[in-house]
DNA sequence: CAGAATCCCCTCAGATACTG
DNA sequence: CAGTATCTGAGGGGATTCTG
């Protein structure tokens, strides 16, 4: 099989839909920390239970650390990048650095993703 | 939506299944180059068809060439890494490099995917 | 607010069989 | 040799509804 390359199992769940665009967003946060209604809201199109759903990967793989409030009610959570969600940034640059130089005709960005993804 | 972005662009094709095998098996062939049957032999668990349609995937993006012996009979096909295709392979190195960083536990790769991956 | 539970749909991968 | 055609099953994504 090919699933023991360290390289595809990355690509497993980094490959998901709307997975870099979560990434992006705890990365452009106060302390690489957003909360959920918050990445909701930039993101739209994204529902509810996909969002939980990626979040959830992502603490399981350590990407992200989760952290409940709950002294707030209602409860609130926030989700930071941890040290290896920060450096992933750096693959997603190198995509979109190959993504420019050989697809320029692309450019046409989405407002919400690129033109502001401080890449 | 978020389809507009390169970056998400580019993850939609190159995040599915085989993609990064087939292209890394072209980047081990000769000046970048393979038979189909070959890369078939190398990548045990294709199928010829989700190996047709990565190739014709890949091509019509631009990452790969297709040419096609018409003199030989029985005819053969040959494909190769075109330098927008070569250059993505900073990209997987990349990925391979954070893989590595974060993720050492993982690093039992299967024999082919690997070892002799070149990366 | 932050999810969990359902339900539906649709694509995609895999297997098998067939062909120029 | 290099595919195409067809069928199948599993899984992922989306919408809706409900709840601590």
């Amino acid at each position: 099989m090919q699933s023991g390359c360290t390289v595809n199992q990355t690509l497993k769940y980094l490959g998901k839909k709307w997975m870099l665009l979560i990434i992006l967003e705890l990365y452009k946060g106060e302390g690489y920390t957003r909360r959920f209604t918050e990445i909701k809201e930039r993101l739209p199109g994204i529902t509810a239970k996909v969002l939980s759903a990626r979040l959830k990967e992502l603490e399981e793989e350590g990407l992200i650390e989760k952290r409940i409030d709950a002294t707030s009610v209602p409860g609130r959570s926030d989700y930071t990048l941890t040290e290896s969600g920060v450096d992933i940034v750096e693959v997603i640059k190198e995509i979109k650095r190959w993504a420019l130089r050989w697809k320029i005709e692309n450019l046409a960005c989405g407002a919400q993703d690129c033109h502001d993804c401080m890449l």
